[in-house]
DNA sequence: AGATCCTTTAGATTGAGTCCAATTGCCCAG
DNA sequence: CTGGGCAATTGGACTCAATCTAAAGGATCT
């Protein structure tokens, strides 16, 4: 995704637009992908870039919440943030500790139950759990 | 549950069967409901407990192993263990960060999709997100 | 230029979770 | 009973993702 195409997204999404917010879309929307913020930290620091640490995790709620990306709680020990944000669903290969992405029209998901009263739906996650099949 | 229930529970599961065990099953095990392990050694501590931190944690990762408890991975700060183990899915409320149970029965996913090839089925987690409904 | 507001920053801090080496407890053979 | 062996427990140090804070920077408007 070019330079310009990534400040038409943040505009879109009522992100504003700054240097810092370029570089960190620039990493995380390169291709379909699930990062850290320590690993997108890691390779703007490889390029480079002198963006703090803060402003990366500032980044990166900010685009969660606007929408541009997705925040994903599988590893328990820190964030990862979805680059694809039309619906879908994960894998995560639990020996390896691996996340993939399944597309969504596979999955159809049958009788939702009523939600509690005076709240309202967010979103589905469908999470499927897998190993290495053993002998 | 009495402890004898619970030693009884431990053995079936293939857990090896010691006082600090039979404390942290006790409290756990109580009633269906999600505890995070220093919410756990919190509660032991107050009625009087002895047991460390560390085998508070030793002791709810071999739950989870053994399939006595689930981990669930929902809120990003801490792991939270669920004492109700027959299959069934969560509501998160996000706004104020709480979880409740689905009956499983009520959920049914179709078209599964096909698992990559040298693995199999851990298990299928589903995640309703739901948050208070805006006027 | 000054004022206001938003963004970025370095560095300190937090806190769940892990690690480690030492101790305790348990069981069985002699 | 005794002691060897092994598993479980322990306190405390440590890790590291994530948050917080207070100050500095940058853009925009009048």
């Amino acid at each position: 995704m070019s330079r310009m195409d990534i400040q038409t997204r943040l505009t879109e999404f009522g992100i504003a637009v700054t240097s810092q917010r370029l570089e960190v879309a620039g990493i995380l929307l390169d291709k379909p992908q699930h990062l850290a913020a320590d690993q997108i930290l890691a390779m703007l620091r490889k390029k480079g870039s002198r963006v703090s640490k803060a402003t990366v995790y500032n980044t990166l709620h900010l685009f969660a919440e606007k929408g541009l990306v997705r925040a994903l709680h599988v590893d328990p020990s820190r964030t990862f943030y979805d680059s694809t944000i039309h619906p879908h669903h994960h894998f995560y290969h639990v020996d390896i500790g691996e996340l993939s992405d399944i597309p969504d029209e596979q999955i159809r998901i049958m009788n939702l139950p009523p939600l509690p009263p005076g709240t309202e739906l967010e979103n589905v996650d469908v999470l499927i759990k897998i190993r290495d099949r053993k002998i």
